[in-house]
DNA sequence: AACTCTGCCAACCGCACTCTT
DNA sequence: AAAGAGTGCGGTTGGCAGAGT
């Protein structure tokens, strides 16, 4: 399962994460963010070419990264998803939160592979508005049929599963991140898929079902409203970006991580 | 108990793509 | 427009763990 530690020419070393350089790490995205990650091992003190720390944060110790077993509903959606999409694990797992790319592609060879070619399962027809994709293709008309496959044919009922917070496996270098150290975190250079570091930020004990918990469980102790009471009036005039009801600026990008959030689910 | 086989999964590798200069 | 750097992605590998003999 591991491999065992080496170094190349250069003293670059490769194989398995040890739970300090899974610490340095996850220490050093949090204060940091991920600027460079070419540059970022010299800077947190590892020998690991930068590729390899990318990697082990986006597969491991990123935070709301699920672990464990794929659950049936998951199953089916890869299944389903794979029929349509192919290899395309990236894509795949878009829609799986907290699943990786890595994982996904590991699940379907060691288990759903199989059961995909003997057993009879057989998704819908898909309709004409999607193709196969090509890597080269624009990922915008990517996401457009995407979106058409995931509304007319798939349910993810995702959401209703349990969001594992920041299940750290081997070494819990995230969650035993002090509290300063969380606030701290820089969020420059995280994109999009990152958003789960603004979860954490919102607080250890929220983060669990953050996705279905109410909008904005305080960041002061001010705003609690639930993600259907707050959302009911935009809703019903069809606008899923309402108005940020916070002025200062940390709460509104957490405001529009959520909202980006929350609108993805409810198109689903 | 010892050995072999197999499944699983973390991690590596190389190519393609995107962005910057 | 071209070149180089940085990043993303998918295929593949290495090796541990557990099952089977």
């Amino acid at each position: 399962m591991v491999r065992t530690p080496s170094c190349d020419k250069n003293g670059i070393k490769k194989g398995t994460w040890t739970p300090e350089e899974d610490k340095k790490l996850a220490d050093y995205v949090a204060n940091h963010g991920c600027w460079n990650w070419r540059q970022l091992p010299k800077h947190a003190g590892l020998s690991r070419c930068g590729k390899s720390c990318r990697l082990r944060w986006m597969n491991y110790l990123r935070p709301n990264v699920r672990r464990g077993n794929f659950s049936q509903e998951e199953d089916k959606l890869i299944l389903e998803l794979h029929q349509s999409l192919g290899n395309r694990w990236s894509t795949i797992a878009r829609q799986l939160p907290g699943r990786t790319d890595n994982e996904i592609k590991n699940h379907w060879h060691s288990s759903l592979k199989n059961r995909s070619c003997s057993t009879n399962f057989k998704s819908k027809p898909l309709g004409n508005n999607l193709k196969t994709f090509s890597r080269k293709e624009d990922r915008s008309d990517e996401d457009v049929n995407i979106d058409s496959l995931l509304n007319n044919e798939v349910h993810i009922i995702l959401e209703s599963t349990p969001i594992l917070t920041c299940p750290v496996a081997s070494s819990s270098t995230i969650s035993s991140l002090s509290h300063s150290d969380h606030s701290s975190i820089n969020l420059k250079g995280f994109g999009v898929e990152d958003d789960a570091c603004s979860r954490q930020l919102i607080g250890e004990n929220n983060i669990g079902d953050f996705w279905t918990q109410p909008f904005v469980q305080d960041f002061e102790g001010n705003v609690n409203l639930s993600t259907d009471d707050f959302m009911e009036p935009f809703l019903e005039l069809g606008i899923l970006y309402p108005p940020c009801p916070i002025d200062d600026e940390e709460s509104f990008w957490f405001y529009g991580m959520h909202m980006a959030q929350t609108s993805e689910v409810l198109q689903l």
